[in-house]
DNA sequence: TCCGGATTAGCACTTGGTACTAATACCAGT
DNA sequence: ACTGGTATTAGTACCAAGTGCTAATCCGGA
């Protein structure tokens, strides 16, 4: 097998498993591991515990975020229980169709969803129904700011409606009427 | 500070912050290498390099987890483009809220949402509005079974309606009806 | 035949440890 | 005051998986 071709191979194979030594890899492509050390010193690939410190510090990272973003989608920066809530999601490349570079429906879905749930005061609320309009596309790098408003006229102790509208840069790009189902009474409560 | 106060901090450390050598945590806590050492074997906490394995292991088995789950949520096992598709969704405890154990609405969105833009033969499918009615709760261990079905009746060159069906052991648990947008003209094509 | 890139080998040194031994410190009990 | 036990510190030998360097060898083409 030829130099470059090696180097190739190899860039592949640590991409996909960044835990082999030198050693081992020496091994695969069947060279001493002098050759494996330079040709890590000419593709610019670091040693061992160089990658796998990088490949730990992604997944702090990620699971930071994950930690906040699987309770809520997006941040809220406003929340007034039973009333209204507004929270942030910002758009990266993680969110869009790659082709198109349009934000997933399932993603402003989630931010609105979970703000609904969000805003009601109550240990365990269901979304029964819901009728949605994705009224203009989102791209990345889009910051979407959705609004939740509880309907009280239509609501009753154990079917709420509550509002979301989506905007960016005050353009709504998203609409969303849930009707939502508590398990506690409200009815005692203040409305 | 007494020994076993050290050590309960040391292990908070540790689990915030894995990349702390020996040296580093000793001077944190002003006492020596040698103590530090003996504290982990106390604990049973891994050295340094160990310690990343485990973490970096953890990354790679996320990433490729949330590799599939982005393109797709969920798996698709049939699928006849322009007509229907099955997709198979395995419920774990990260879908679900903690408190309830019901499974939060937006992955079963998802699941159908992106089940909707993958059976249509398009580059470039996005939603337009959805109507959705989740019926029954879904718990971790589930397995979520979504039918798409294109309705052709309704559909023509740039709106497509897409009808999934969602069940768990034969029992419906969330009806969707997708409302899409294909830019590509499928006028010329067979239906 | 000679040149040059590619490969291999060998050695000293580095990091962040383990495993082990030994010294020291300090406090309580008798 | 002496002894015992725990805690801490120091020091040594060793290891894995490297870097950095020099030197030797191989192998193919002009």
């Amino acid at each position: 097998m030829p130099k470059r071709e090696r180097q190739r191979q190899l860039e592949i194979s640590l991409e996909q498993n960044p835990f082999l030594t030198d050693e081992e890899l020496s091994k695969q492509f069947k060279v001493s591991v002098q050759t494996i050390r330079l040709d890590r010193l000419e593709c610019g690939i670091p040693e061992l515990r160089e990658r796998l410190k990088t490949v730990a510090a992604r997944t702090m990272e990620a699971e930071v975020k994950s930690l906040q973003s699987d309770e809520i989608i997006g941040e809220i920066v406003d929340i007034v229980l039973d009333k209204r809530a507004v929270s942030i999601f910002d758009v990266t490349d993680d969110h869009v169709f790659r082709r198109s570079g349009i934000a997933r429906g399932h993603h402003l879905f989630a931010q609105a969803n979970s703000l609904a749930v969000a805003v009601l005061d109550d240990d365990l609320a269901l979304t029964v129904t819901s009728d949605l309009h994705f009224l203009k596309p989102v791209r990345s790098g889009d910051r979407v700011i959705a609004r939740a408003i509880v309907d009280k006229e239509r609501s009753n102790n154990k079917r709420t409606f509550v509002d979301v509208i989506s905007t960016v840069e005050n353009e709504t790009v998203f609409t969303g009427e849930f009707q939502m189902y508590q398990t506690t009474d409200h009815s005692g409560r203040e409305i």
